[in-house]
DNA sequence: GACAAAATCACATAAATATGTTAAAATGCC
DNA sequence: GGCATTTTAACATATTTATGTGATTTTGTC
């Protein structure tokens, strides 16, 4: 038996959700409720196996309820809902630990479909949600780090100054003398346009060179 | 009719697959490849509606074929096929532009579900992936910095440190004479537990300080 | 083997930084 | 007003860094 618990504020929407799951075999509505200004008791009195989350709610809203759920309780299964999928939201609701993200206009046959899923550890999304999640991983790869041609040797300094290591301290971690640790430093200084020490170290940060 | 091609080392996997899709209405193979040496010019002679890619394959495999497709078109939908949910794989192929991602356990039925759900811009992903998916992403938000107390000026002037500035520098631009400079950047490396302007600017970056 | 690039080392010197000590204003809070 | 914190500032000194100008050895490539 699946215990489910509804955050819903709209009261036809939270009937019908209701009435759905208990309508259900193998599913069963512990309680529902109209926002998540005491979530944390109710997760801890029910320990639901999922939640319904709108994300859309007058008082404390869906995403802030999913924070304070994770708080008290990293295992239950939490199912954001929405009406827009709405990027900005998709993203703070996944990154807070959303087991999934659905459309409420989502069939019934579906949402059971996927409340099931969830509870096996799935991660059930509406396809046009998903396709957002995949847009965001291609956003990150602009990441082109600029390639300035450090050697072997250099990147290896670099990474060593990144790490605080002062001259004298990388000759004795590579058996170089202090005057090979400067020449090496001056090149990287030339490759990166930099002059000192912490620009070099800001650079490596900023460029994702390391 | 949604035009297939299909890339596949097996031989009886590439004509199961084969013949579920050619048996099923609507959808049609235009071509069946056991690699992706020549994926550019295939892709190109064919113009395919959706590709279901092999991620194992000998010679040019998966993630390289998928590469060279981006290279010459944009529009084709392209579903990796595994026998194992690979952190790493998943997330170099959606970084790449996968449109999804399905472990070749995928039954037949929901296998040209999951075709048609890509044609019409779905993200189509098997929920183990979908959940490594939803993993990366929870990965991301440890910008829980923590908090070493910097005044507001301690602050101003480690974002000049950070910005490449030197003591004097630092003096000039903020009307105080460098010795002043001294005594912040001391109680700065006091309140980082570091003893270099490089340190300082690496914490700097490494917990988020700016 | 010739050649280019990378890695090694040396010497010199000016500038910047790190560290210590001390203390006067300025600011905010009870 | 008293108190804590922050911001300001000065002086001294040892260490580190930045910059220049060489030179030798190693390595990989044609």
């Amino acid at each position: 038996m699946i215990r489910v618990l509804i955050y819903e504020d709209n009261p036809q929407f939270r009937e019908g959700l209701t009435m759905l799951v208990n309508g259900s075999d193998g599913f069963s509505v512990l309680a529902s409720y109209k926002n998540c200004n005491n979530v944390s008791e109710e997760v801890e009195k029910w320990s639901p196996d999922v939640i319904l989350m709108d994300i859309n709610m007058p008082g404390t809203d869906g995403l802030e309820g999913l924070k304070k759920i994770r708080e008290v309780n990293a295992e239950v299964k939490v199912l954001m809902l929405t009406v827009f999928d709405d990027n900005k939201n998709v993203f703070e609701a996944l990154r807070n630990g959303a087991n999934g993200y659905l459309l409420k206009k989502t069939p019934p046959a579906k949402l059971l479909e996927y409340i099931q899923d969830a509870t096996l550890g799935g991660a059930p999304m509406t396809s046009s949600i998903a396709t957002q999640v995949l847009k965001m991983f291609q956003v990150i790869p602009q990441t082109k780090n600029q390639d300035y041609c450090l050697s072997e040797r250099e990147t290896e300094v670099l990474q060593l100054l990144v790490d605080g290591y002062s001259y004298k301290m990388i000759a004795s971690e590579l058996f170089i003398a202090i005057d090979t640790v400067r020449s090496h430093i001056k090149k990287i200084y030339e490759k990166l346009h930099v002059n000192s020490k912490s620009e070099a170290v800001a650079k490596a940060f900023k460029d994702k060179l390391l």
